[in-house]
DNA sequence: GCCAACGTTGGC
DNA sequence: GCCAACGTTGGC
């Protein structure tokens, strides 16, 4: 099992938009950047675990823990003209970008902002810590993942 | 809204 | 394949 964190923006799909969703389940669309799209693609599995983070708002930092509950899949956005993220270059039959299910496990009673993360003597390696990581989709190694867990948990 | 740090694009 | 220009991200 691999563990990842996921950064979305609330304003557009927070947490709390995840937990409305039927099954607290959704599609995790839009991500359009090749690394990112590597791990939906190949490396993100069933039951691998993601934290959920907020970010570009007032509270940035880590809110929630989901679970994958669907493989990486052509993300249907990329074929919609309709869409934000429409990309005229992909094709079905070669479909570029690529997306997860993921269903909410738990909302943490508080969020774990990314100044405390950063405070964590034990954190180091996590891309959000690092400087001028912008990945919305990253790894997170096992020993860290579960240090933060406990510290979100209380 | 600013701006640094990226990633992508496209001319050559 | 280089690299300047441009667009985006995301904390502040």
């Amino acid at each position: 099992m691999k563990y990842w964190l996921f950064k979305t923006e609330p304003d557009a799909f927070g947490i709390d938009d995840l937990a409305n969703m039927p099954n607290q389940t959704e599609h995790w669309d839009g991500i359009r950047n090749y690394q990112a799209r590597n791990f939906l693609r190949d490396d993100i599995a069933v039951g691998d675990l993601v934290f959920l983070y907020h970010s570009s708002c007032k509270q940035v930092g880590i809110v929630g823990l989901a679970e994958v509950t669907r493989a990486g899949y052509p993300d249907h956005t990329q074929f919609d003209p309709e869409a934000k993220y429409y990309d005229p270059k992909s094709s079905t039959d070669k479909p570029r970008w690529y997306m997860v299910d993921i269903r909410l496990k738990e909302k943490f009673p508080q969020l774990l902002s990314l100044q405390a993360v950063k405070a964590m003597e034990e954190i180091t390696d996590i891309g959000l810590v690092k400087k001028g990581h912008r990945l919305s989709i990253m790894p997170v190694a096992e020993h860290e993942f579960e240090i933060l867990l406990q510290r979100c948990k209380g």
